[in-house]
DNA sequence: TAGATACGGAATCCTTA
DNA sequence: AAGGATTCCGTAT
C-alpha cells in the first residue's frame, strides 16, 4: 500500500492510499532458471533492456516492499545479477507516474477525521502546482539542565497559503509545567503534570494540522528528548496525521532521522547547510543575529543553570523566551526563504521535503524516470562492482585544473569564468550514462582526436555516442533555460534550486553508492574542463594577454593593453567584455573544429581587481585557492566607503572594517579555525596595501599591544573536534591536547588558548598566554606575504623601537 | 534515506643524520 | 637538529 499525503489546493489536507503496484525489480532473461532454482516464484518477461550491457530483462515480482531485500540477497548468492532492486516502493511508484511533489487525483473520496479527504485507488496525474505554501509549525522545548524534566514547550505557526482558520489557536504559544499552582504567566496556559503538557501538545500539534515541523536541532535533542519524556509518562506522540506515533531513529549515515507520517521535520542548521548557507557558527542565537538582528532572550555559557533558575523565580521570564526561540527558528527559514526553495527542490527532485538534499536520490528520480520511459533498466547499487574502463581511457578521478600563480600584488586583473562548467560540459559533449560507449576507436575515424561520425571522444579517451541525446544532457537542455528564466524573472529560489539541483549531477556520478557511478564518465567531464581551461589560457596568451592564475573555471588576467583604461573604470569593463566575447567566438569555432558539436559554454566577465595580491606559498612557489584583492567599483554597485574614509591614526583598524570592495578568499580571514589576531591583522595589512596606507607602523602598534596583554581576548582558537577524543590515537594535536585537559571531554567544538604552559582550554588556563609565540608564529606569518609586496622585513617592522625611525611614518 | 577533487597551513610525528 | 611526512581541519571550485 502506497500513502501519499498532502494539502489539497482548497486547503485540506488529503491522502491517497493505493494498493494497485507490486514490488518488483529485474534480473536478466538468461537468469530465470537460476532464479527459479533460487526460490524465486513470480518471475515474468519484461520489454525492458540493462543499461549497460543491453540484455533483455524479466521482472521479479514480490507480495510486500519488506520482501524484497532477502530475495535480492539469495539471487546475489544464486550468482544473478540484480538491476534496481533497491529502488524504493513508494519513489518507484511516483517515478513510474511521473509525479514529482503535486498531483491530480479524480475518483470517489471520503472525508476522514484528522486525515481530510481519502482516495482509495483514485486515477492521479503529475501536475505543477506552484504556489504551494505549506503550514510550519516551529516547536522547542525547555527542560532541566539534564534534559530529564520537561519545563515547557514554545510553539509558533506559519499558516502558509490559506489564512489563519476560524477559531484556530494562537500563531504563538507556550504550555508550561505548573506542578506548585504558581501563577501562569500571561500568554502560557499551565498544566499540573507533564502528563497532561505532553497531551495537550498532541493535541495542539493535530489541531493545528502543519505540513512542516520545524526547531533548532528539533531531531537530535527535542524529538528524542519528548520521546524519552514521554514514554517514561505513558503517553503516545500521537503527532502523524492519521494519529501515528513519531519516531525518531538512526539513520545509516548516522544521522538521526524523524518518522511523523503525512508531515516532515525540518531541522534548522541542517536546512541552512543542505541550501549550502555558510556559517561561522549555527547555533540559534549566532544564526538569528546574523539573519535576523535578534537574538536569543538568554546568552552566555550557563544557559541550562539560567533556564533551571528562570523556572523556579522567574516562569514570565521562561515563557518570553521560550516563546522567541520557536518563533526565532520560524522566522529564520521564512527570512531566508528555505521553506519555499525546499518545496521547490522537492517539485525539482521528486523527494520528499525532508529528503531533497539527497543528490544521489535525486539523480535516481530525474534519470530512471527518463531511463525507463526508453525501456531500460539501471543496475542494483553496488551489484557490480567497479565500472570496467575500456583499454587506453583515463578513469583516474582527476578533478579540476588550478595554474600555478604568479606571486606578488597585481593590478588591473579581471576574473573570467564558465558559467556552470560542468553541466554545459555535459550538454555540450553528450556525457552521458546511456551515451557512454566502450566499444569505439575501432574503424577509420578512430585515430581523431574528437571522435568518429557516430561518437565523441574525450580527452580522457572516453567515447559518447552523438545520437540519440543523452538523457543527462536533456535532463540540462530543459533545466538550464528554466534557470535562466526564473532569473530573468526575478524568481531567484526556482533559480537557486535549479542550480544545485545541476551542480550535484557531475559529484554523484564519481560515487559508488550512486547506480550510475563510472569513474570513466566523470573523469570525462573533468577532462572536458581541463582541456578547455587549457586551452582558453592559452588563446589569451597568444592575444598577448597575461594569465595571473585560473582553478578549474576561472582565469585571472592582465589585459596587454591595460595602460589605455587603467584609470577609467567603464572602460576597463568594456574591454573585459570584449575579451570574453572573442574567446566565446573563437571557442566555438574550436569545439566545432574538433568535435562538430554546439558548444553550450559561456565564458563571462566576472569581476575586476583594482588590487589583487596572489601570495606565496609556505612550501615554495605559488598558494593555490589563496589571494586577497580590492574590487573595482562597479557602477550599478558601488562600494559603500572609499579611501576618503581611511583617516584616523595609522594603527587603528577598525575603521577598515565592513569594506565590500576587499575580497578573501582561501585566507585565514576567511577561516574559521583561524585565530582572531590572525584575522585582524591579515584584514588590516591587506586593506592598507590595496589603499596604498603604510603597513609598518600599524604593525609595530599591534605586536606592542600584543606584548602588552592588550589583546588576549583575540587569542583564543576555535576549532571541531570531529571524532571523539579516544579516537584522536596518535595525534598530539594542540586542539585535542587542549580538549583533554577540561574535566568534561567536549562534544562538538573547543575554544583554546597557547600558553607557557602548552595549549590549554579557554576558562581552565593555568598559565598566561605565551606572546612571544602568537608575535613570533601567527602575526608573522599573515604579515609576510604583505611584507613581500611592500618590501619590507618582520624584524625591522617590529624590532627595537630605535629601528623605527628607518620607516619615517610611524 | 552517502555529490566530487584540489589544496594550504598549523602542528606534530618520524626518519635520517 | 633538520626536514619531509602525516594528521587534522577548513576551504575553493
Amino acid at each position: 500500500m502506497v500513502h501519499l499525503f498532502g494539502r489539497l489546493d482548497d486547503g485540506t489536507p488529503f491522502l491517497v492510499r493505493d494498493d494497485r503496484a507490486t514490488p518488483h525489480f529485474f534480473i536478466r532473461r538468461d537468469d530465470v532458471g537460476r532464479a527459479l532454482g533460487a526460490g524465486i516464484t513470480r518471475v515474468v518477461e519484461s520489454p525492458a533492456r540493462t543499461l549497460d550491457d543491453d540484455r533483455l530483462t524479466a521482472r521479479v515480482e514480490g507480495p510486500i516492499p519488506a520482501a524484497m531485500p532477502a530475495m535480492r540477497t539469495a539471487l546475489a548468492e544464486a550468482g544473478v545479477v540484480t538491476y534496481e532492486a533497491d529502488v524504493r516502493f513508494a519513489l518507484r511508484y511516483l517515478m513510474q507516474r511521473g509525479v514529482r511533489a503535486s498531483l491530480r487525483i479524480a475518483g470517489p473520496s471520503r472525508d476522514a477525521p484528522g486525515l481530510g479527504r481519502v482516495w482509495h485507488n483514485p486515477t492521479i496525474a503529475p501536475d505543477d502546482w506552484d504556489n504551494f505554501r505549506p503550514r510550519v509549525l516551529s516547536f522547542d522545548i525547555e527542560t532541566d539542565p539534564r534534559a530529564r524534566q520537561l519545563y515547557s514547550i514554545g510553539l509558533a505557526v506559519a499558516w502558509g497559503g490559506d489564512a489563519q482558520p476560524s477559531g484556530a489557536p494562537a500563531q504563538e504559544d507556550v504550555l508550561l509545567w505548573s506542578p506548585d499552582g504558581l501563577p501562569t504567566p500571561a500568554g502560557a496556559r499551565g498544566f499540573a503534570t507533564e502528563r497532561a503538557l505532553l497531551t495537550a501538545f498532541v493535541d495542539r500539534v493535530r489541531a493545528i494540522d502543519p505540513d512542516v515541523l520545524i526547531g533548532w536541532n528539533v531531531i537530535d535533542f527535542d524529538l528524542r528528548v519528548l520521546e524519552r519524556i514521554a514514554q517514561r509518562c505513558g503517553v503516545a506522540l500521537r503527532f502523524g496525521r492519521g494519529g501515528e506515533r513519531a519516531r525518531t531513529r538512526e539513520g545509516r549515515s548516522g544521522q538521526r532521522e524523524a518518522v511523523v507520517p503525512g508531515r516532515v521535520v525540518l531541522d534548522g542548521p541542517a536546512t541552512l547547510r543542505g541550501a549550502f548557507l555558510r556559517y561561522d557558527r549555527y547555533g540559534l542565537d549566532a544564526v538569528a543575529r546574523r539573519v535576523l538582528g535578534d537574538g536569543k532572550r538568554m546568552t552566555g555559557d550557563n544557559r541550562g543553570l539560567a533556564i533551571d533558575r528562570a523556572f523556579r523565580e522567574d516562569r514570565a521570564h521562561l515563557v518570553d523566551y521560550n516563546r522567541h526561540d520557536a518563533a526565532l527558528a520560524l522566522r529564520i527559514l521564512e527570512h531566508l526563504d528555505l521553506i519555499a526553495l525546499t518545496v521547490m527542490r522537492s517539485r525539482l527532485t521528486g523527494l520528499p521535503m525532508d529528503r531533497v538534499q539527497g543528490a544521489v536520490a535525486a539523480l535516481d528520480f530525474r534519470y530512471l524516470s527518463a531511463l525507463h520511459r526508453a525501456g531500460v533498466v539501471a543496475p542494483t547499487v553496488g551489484a557490480r562492482g567497479r565500472p570496467p574502463v575500456a583499454p587506453g581511457v583515463d578513469a583516474d578521478d582527476r578533478g579540476g585544473a588550478v595554474f600555478e600563480p604568479v606571486v606578488g600584488l597585481h593590478r588591473d586583473v579581471h576574473v573570467f569564468d564558465f558559467r556552470s562548467l560542468y553541466p554545459t560540459l555535459i550538454r555540450t559533449f553528450q556525457l552521458d550514462p546511456r551515451s557512454h560507449v566502450t566499444d569505439a576507436g575501432v574503424g577509420p575515424a578512430a585515430g581523431r582526436a574528437g571522435g568518429g561520425d557516430d561518437w565523441i571522444r574525450a580527452p580522457s579517451g572516453a567515447a559518447f555516442r552523438r545520437a540519440p541525446r543523452g538523457l543527462l544532457p536533456s535532463l540540462l537542455d530543459e533545466l538550464m533555460p528554466r534557470r535562466a528564466a526564473a532569473l530573468e524573472g526575478g524568481r531567484s529560489i526556482e533559480a537557486q534550486a535549479i542550480k544545485i539541483l545541476m551542480n550535484s549531477f557531475y559529484g554523484v556520478l564519481g560515487t559508488s553508492t550512486c547506480r550510475f557511478w563510472n569513474p570513466a564518465l566523470a573523469s570525462a567531464i573533468t577532462a572536458f574542463g581541463r582541456a578547455l581551461l587549457g586551452w582558453t589560457r592559452d588563446f589569451v596568451e597568444a592575444r598577448g594577454h597575461r594569465v595571473l592564475y585560473g582553478d578549474t573555471d576561472s582565469l585571472f588576467v592582465q589585459l596587454a593593453d591595460a595602460a589605455a583604461h587603467q584609470n577609467v573604470s567603464g572602460a576597463a569593463d568594456a574591454a573585459g567584455a570584449a575579451l570574453a566575447a572573442e574567446i566565446n567566438v573563437a571557442l566555438t569555432a574550436h569545439i566545432a573544429d574538433t568535435w562538430r558539436v554546439e558548444s553550450h559554454l559561456t565564458l563571462v566577465h566576472a569581476q575586476r581587481f583594482r588590487q589583487l595580491l596572489l601570495p606565496s606559498a609556505k612550501s615554495g612557489g605559488g598558494a593555490r585557492k589563496r589571494y586577497a584583492g580590492l574590487l573595482a567599483a562597479s557602477d550599478d554597485r558601488p562600494h559603500a566607503r572609499d579611501d576618503a574614509a581611511l583617516d584616523g591614526p595609522a594603527w587603528q583598524d577598525e575603521a577598515l572594517e565592513n569594506d565590500e570592495a576587499l575580497v578573501f578568499i582561501g585566507m585565514e580571514a576567511t577561516r574559521r579555525d583561524a585565530v582572531p589576531i590572525a584575522q585582524r591583522v591579515q584584514r588590516a595589512l591587506c586593506a592598507r596595501l590595496f589603499h596604498g596606507r603604510p603597513i609598518a607602523p600599524y604593525l609595530t602598534h599591534t605586536v606592542a599591544d600584543l606584548r602588552a596583554g592588550k589583546l588576549d581576548p583575540l587569542l583564543i582558537h576555535r576549532r571541531r573536534l570531529r571524532k571523539k577524543l579516544d579516537d584522536y590515537a596518535a595525534s598530539g594535536a594542540p586542539h585535542v591536547v587542549a580538549a583533554r585537559k577540561l574535566p568534561k571531554p567536549p562534544r562538538r567544538e573547543i575554544r583554546w588558548v597557547f600558553t607557557t604552559a602548552g595549549p590549554e582550554p579557554l576558562g581552565h588556563e593555568t598559565a598566561p598566554p605565551d606572546r612571544e609565540r602568537y608575535v613570533q608564529r601567527t602575526v608573522r606569518s599573515v604579515a609576510a606575504p604583505v611584507l613581500d609586496a611592500a618590501g619590507l622585513s618582520f624584524e625591522m617592522a617590529v624590532g627595537d623601537p630605535a629601528q623605527l625611525s628607518l620607516f619615517g611614518d610611524g
